[in-house]
DNA sequence: TTGACTGCAAATTGTTTGCATCATG
DNA sequence: CATGATGCAAACAATTTGCAGTCAA
């Protein structure tokens, strides 16, 4: 039993393809939309919801996760589980597979051609064609594994959002 | 923000040594602990929370995320999220690699084996030594991709409101 | 005996929903 | 001007915490 995890449509190639699916769908396209959109298309970044609100200060947190879940059903944007905190959302079809630190967060992008083999072996034992753009990998980097694992560790428990 | 990430002590290799390892960190060994290292140690099975109150209908959950966060402290359990819900908990160290269908749920494990040469390549890309337990592989299986999920798919496109 | 453990209630965190109002198409 | 979108408050779900009583070592 895990999730809807709709099998999302084309992702729209730029900000004014997703403006018009919204509409195509009989969506109405806001001020708020447009600056959510904007938001996600301008870069490739992934943003929490507090990072979301805090650039549309002026929009409530539960509109914000209401566009973000009809952007998740047009297939406009995906969120995935970064940890154990808020999810990050970002615009969808990103051909990136992240790959994050889970004491410091710093995240790695990797090429997807440097996972293929691994999906093929993956597909082979399992049946299950993996689909690593939609969750990270998670690991330890060198310099927290070195010693400041502790320190991070303490950070960490100390305060949210380094 | 994320987690832990326990400096781990090496797994216990039975319930005796995970009962030992609680009382050598000054643990005490309830009744609750003990039917709950004998859940988690009898098969390499994963539980939810709700699959744990379950089977011990008499402990208080808070009780048990309790004993849990103690484990996982001492490297008795390990948790991971599948999905959305509520974590799995199961036994630390068992040779695993949790690979799930998003679409109908369906998990099936890995050995750690076949997923070394993997770990290995991202190591050396991204200095990332990546922790494939704590988090689920995550894609589309057989099943889903040749049939349900084109239903999925059009049930989606059709959902305009009925 | 004593401090770790427990149950209970209440607090937190992250996300969703009901409802009246607003404004896009 | 109909209906989708919004803000607000309140509901939910998963997990955590404060506290006073309980029990393992």
């Amino acid at each position: 039993m895990t999730q809807p995890a709709r099998p999302a449509l084309p992702p729209p190639a730029d900000f004014d393809e997703a403006l018009q699916r919204i509409r195509d769908h009989g969506g109405r396209v806001t001020a708020g939309k447009r600056a959510l959109v904007h938001l996600l298309y301008d870069g490739d970044a992934s943003f929490t919801l507090d990072d979301i609100t805090a650039r549309m200060v002026d929009h409530d947190r539960s509109t914000i996760y209401r566009m973000l879940n009809q952007f998740e059903e047009l297939g406009i944007a995906e969120h995935l589980h970064l940890g154990h905190g808020q999810a990050v959302h970002r615009a969808a079809g990103r051909d990136t597979v992240t790959v994050v630190c889970s004491l410091c967060g710093t995240s790695i992008n990797l090429e997807r051609a440097q996972t293929r083999s691994f999906v093929r072996l993956v597909a082979e034992r399992t049946g299950i064609n993996l689909d690593l753009s939609h969750f990270p990998l998670t690991g330890i980097c060198q310099q927290c594994a070195s010693g400041s694992a502790m320190r991070s560790l303490d950070a960490l428990r100390g305060s949210r959002r380094a």
